[in-house]
DNA sequence: GCGGATTCTGGACGACTGTCAAGATTTTGA
DNA sequence: TCAAAATCTTGACAGTCGTCCAGAATCCGC
């Protein structure tokens, strides 16, 4: 009869060892159950995108039957919420070992730039589905924060890149956090749109104008 | 009972003067009709959204009922398809006088910023669907087409600015068109997206970020 | 002003939606 | 081993959706 939600065990008078273990078990068991749902809802709506994605259809690409989701989610917009924080787990621990490696800013810029064209041929419909999540938060403020959050995490990471590439060359970098972030993505989007829509030179396109941008942003030294 | 795609007139046999301006009339007052329900449409649309948008809604924001949208439409598809070509006939009107008046380059980049911001403010709404259907062209192929057309007049219409910007100052411009608008695209959505969280800061900073964008585009000649 | 074509209304349809709850099933602790 | 708690299934609910259609209302040439 309790939902999962709010973890509350009635006896809760001696709190033993065993005990606090116990409950770690159960919030462990109840967040486990949620990622694995939250997973299959993610699966469903990067292939279908928000406005067709029902709870039954998320259900059926899972190993649970439909009720279960208000067992552990709320209500859609609850379940929605997870999903897009749980993206960003995904995602920030995908484009962090593109920088961890290279130590010549050729190597860098180049890795960069092929870590980009990669995941847009690789991850393109989980790449869709935060473009389609990010519009929806221009409608729902109830997506909001967490999208804002996200995209801040995701203007550190380019920054993170920016930043040691210019270490890297001795040079400054000419642009903000934001605006850099904003410029990346602006190309990024615009060449997952043409890869989708099966526009050939959409991964060249996208790894010359990276190059080149990263050029534009921190300028070329002459030594 | 026939419905008003197929404009076909039995009597077909004289076709005389009078005639012909009949069935233009004819018609141009079902196109109107047509301009009509999509700009309820896109009213709706811009204020709910893609995804919670449905034709009895569509209808309440006409004067007419919901059965007649699909006297004019074939189904839901096809409105919303209409739509997204209205909406570049209503975009590209909106943006081409920022460009027509100034005469400095001076002129020209703050006449841009300044537009730029004055938009973003104004047609929020109208921006913010703009992206949640071009998302939508993410996933669905049947506003692809169309999508891909109206980026591409966006794509000429911020170069005419550009490569205008260019030619006052006398220094060439270092990106190519698509990948200029892409730039500038990602700094109007951060923008939108920021401005519609009721981020202070927001039109400053995508005015400041234009700018700089400029100058980096087409770098300062010293003279 | 009449008659046919055009345009519009409003209800009905089947399918689908999110949500909920009663009960079956499994897990857990003593 | 057995009862209680946790978990899951299933069916039902009240709405809403896109679509269609019979008929009312309107327009227009004669």
């Amino acid at each position: 009869m309790a939902t999962a939600g709010k973890v509350d065990r009635p006896q809760v008078d001696r709190v033993d060892r065993v005990d606090r273990v116990d409950r770690v078990d159960r919030v462990d068991k109840v967040e486990e159950r949620r990622r694995e749902l939250a997973d299959a809802a993610l699966q469903t709506l990067s292939a279908l995108g928000y406005a067709r994605t029902s709870l039954r259809e998320i259900a059926q690409n899972s190993a649970f039957s439909h009720g279960v989701l208000h067992y552990y989610f709320r209500d859609k917009v609850d379940l929605i919420t997870y999903c897009v924080r749980r993206y960003k787990a995904v995602c920030v621990q995908r484009y962090d070992q593109i920088v961890a490696t290279a130590r010549t800013p050729e190597g860098l810029a180049q890795g960069f730039a092929d870590g980009l064209v990669a995941t847009l041929v690789a991850d393109a419909h989980m790449h869709r589905l935060w473009y389609d999540l990010r519009s929806q938060a221009l409608f729902e403020d109830s997506f909001r924060a967490d999208v804002l959050e996200i995209d801040s995490t995701l203007e550190r990471m380019i920054w993170r890149i920016v930043s040691r590439y210019a270490e890297l060359t001795g040079s400054p970098v000419l642009t903000g956090e934001s605006m850099t972030y904003a410029m990346f993505d602006g190309l990024f989007q615009q060449a997952l749109l043409r890869h989708l829509a099966g526009q050939e030179g959409a991964e060249v396109h996208l790894h010359a104008s990276v190059r080149r941008l990263i050029d534009q942003v921190v300028p070329a030294t002459s030594r």
